[in-house]
RNA sequence: GGAGAGGUUCCCGAGUGGUUAAAGGGAGCAGACUGUAAAUCUGCCGGCUCAGCCUUCGGAGGUUCAAAUCCUCCCCUCUCCA
């Protein structure tokens, strides 16, 4: 079997390592590895995905991923790369999130016997004695140091709070603890997290003579350098109720011709021969590259069936044919007594979702951005009614891409 | 604890009594162009029962015909001092 730091270099995943070479061979044999996730959410969203393909990854190559739900670190909030102290949230809050996020991690894992483990760093943080950590952790850390990261750096100009500031000593703390009882032995996470995991292995250096390991993804931007994962919809979750297959699928077909290439690579699982040669393709032939990108993409996140509907909704929405054949579109059922007086169009718009207010939907048809089986609304009071109907149902279009369809309760 | 600075619409950031739903930029949306791409140009960008009305400038009161702008108290942040 390939070594998987090959498979990490080749695909894009490495921003930086602790030691290139002594973690290619750490790598050789089957090693425990971990990464963490904020609870923050009760669902991870793409900017989660790079980290969770990485474990896929390292399972396929035989070695043990953990999850790690940062139950214990989410009471007290993570400065890296924020310039705001984010909410701290309640142990019932994060309890249910971190739930949930077991949940959709499974959906990439295995981890039935033991092949990998989910573990939640609330229990060993909670009941930490202050003055037994002070002593035996806190010792290990230079604060000069420390305000050298640039996580901290940062935050200096804005303000950080001392509970903040000990955030990396609990990550450290993580890593320490995570090698003691899983022989864990490598940290992965997004370049943000760089400062946390050196002072992890940092710590199992002191406290235990060991050298173990860390390794940093890209932080992921899109070409034009915005963060990944907004849409006009707001945050691109993993999880279905919160994001649908279909909202899925075309995120990813949205991308920037630039970016895909990159985001075969880190997203799929296809060979690179055929990742490159996808990416050599130009102009409209792009189009292919980003149709196997959001297929492969929607595959490992919702499964086959899901893909292969997104995929059908949408070539029917955009094909030769689109208006025609609608069933492929979300679907809103709008009540008969409602559709026999006629309802507003832009009343109509904003129900089923493609406008969050009515002004929104104002606007939008008053630009010319509202259609109706295919033909543009003309005014925005315009009523739509029982003939509007066509095969039991109508088409609403929001600009070029956002469609939903409209269907008699 | 003392002294000073500051909290403005999604973000950054102007505004210091009426002409301010609040400059400018970013993000976002729409139109044109296109390949469900990018770039570009144009328009939009608090809400609503929309030629009008209502709600916003940390919070609560007050002055005034009129306040984001003035006063009082409170909350929060930053800087310096201890």
């Amino acid at each position: 079997m390939k070594n998987v730091f090959h498979i990490f270099e080749d695909r894009g995943f490495i921003e930086q390592a602790t030691d290139r070479e002594l973690v290619r061979e750490l790598l050789e044999n089957p090693t425990t590895c971990y990464i963490g996730f904020d609870p923050t959410a009760k669902s991870l969203h793409v900017g989660s995905l790079l980290p969770i393909m990485s474990l896929v990854h390292m399972q396929r190559a035989g070695h043990r991923p953990i999850g790690l739900v940062g139950g214990g670190t989410g009471l007290v909030g993570d400065p890296s790369g924020k310039t705001e102290m984010r909410n701290i949230l309640t142990l019932g809050e994060i309890n249910e999130n971190a739930e949930a996020l077991k949940k959709q991690l499974s959906r990439f894992i295995d981890f039935s016997d033991g092949k990998a483990i989910i573990a939640n760093n609330a229990d060993w943080l909670t009941d930490l004695p202050y003055i037994e950590f002070l002593r035996d952790i806190g010792r290990h850390f230079s604060v000069n140091r420390m305000l050298a990261a640039e996580s901290y750096r940062a935050r200096l100009e804005t303000g950080l709070s001392f509970i903040e500031f000990n955030y990396m000593l609990l990550q450290a703390y993580d890593f320490w603890y995570l090698f003691k009882h899983y022989d864990c032995r490598l940290q992965m996470g997004g370049n943000d997290q760089w400062g946390n995991i050196l002072a992890g292995a940092d710590l199992t250096r002191r406290l235990e003579g060991e050298v173990i390991h860390g390794l940093t993804f890209p932080l992921l931007t899109t070409s034009s350098g915005i963060k990944m994962g907004k849409t006009h919809k707001g945050a691109v979750w993993l999880d279905a109720s919160l994001t649908s297959p279909y909202d899925y699928y075309q995120y990813w077909i949205n991308q920037d011709d630039g970016d895909v290439e990159r985001f075969l690579g880190l997203f799929t699982f296809l060979p690179m021969e055929e990742v490159r040669q996808l990416g050599r393709l130009k102009g409209a032939d792009m189009r292919t590259a980003k149709e196997v990108l959001a297929y492969e993409a929607t595959k490992l996140c919702h499964g086959q069936k899901e893909a292969d509907h997104a995929r059908e909704a949408s070539q029917q929405l955009f094909g030769p044919d689109r208006e025609k054949s609608p069933e492929a579109a979300p679907t809103y059922s709008i009540g008969q007594e409602e559709l026999d007086q006629g309802i507003p169009a832009y009343i109509l718009f904003e129900k089923s979702g493609l406008c969050k207010t009515r002004s929104e939907a104002r606007r939008l048809i008053s630009q010319g951005g509202g259609y109706i089986n295919g033909q543009r609304v003309k005014t925005f009071e315009q009523a739509i009614n029982i003939n509007d109907l066509q095969q039991d149902c109508l088409l609403l279009r929001a600009g070029k891409k956002r469609y939903v369809r409209i269907t008699q309760e």
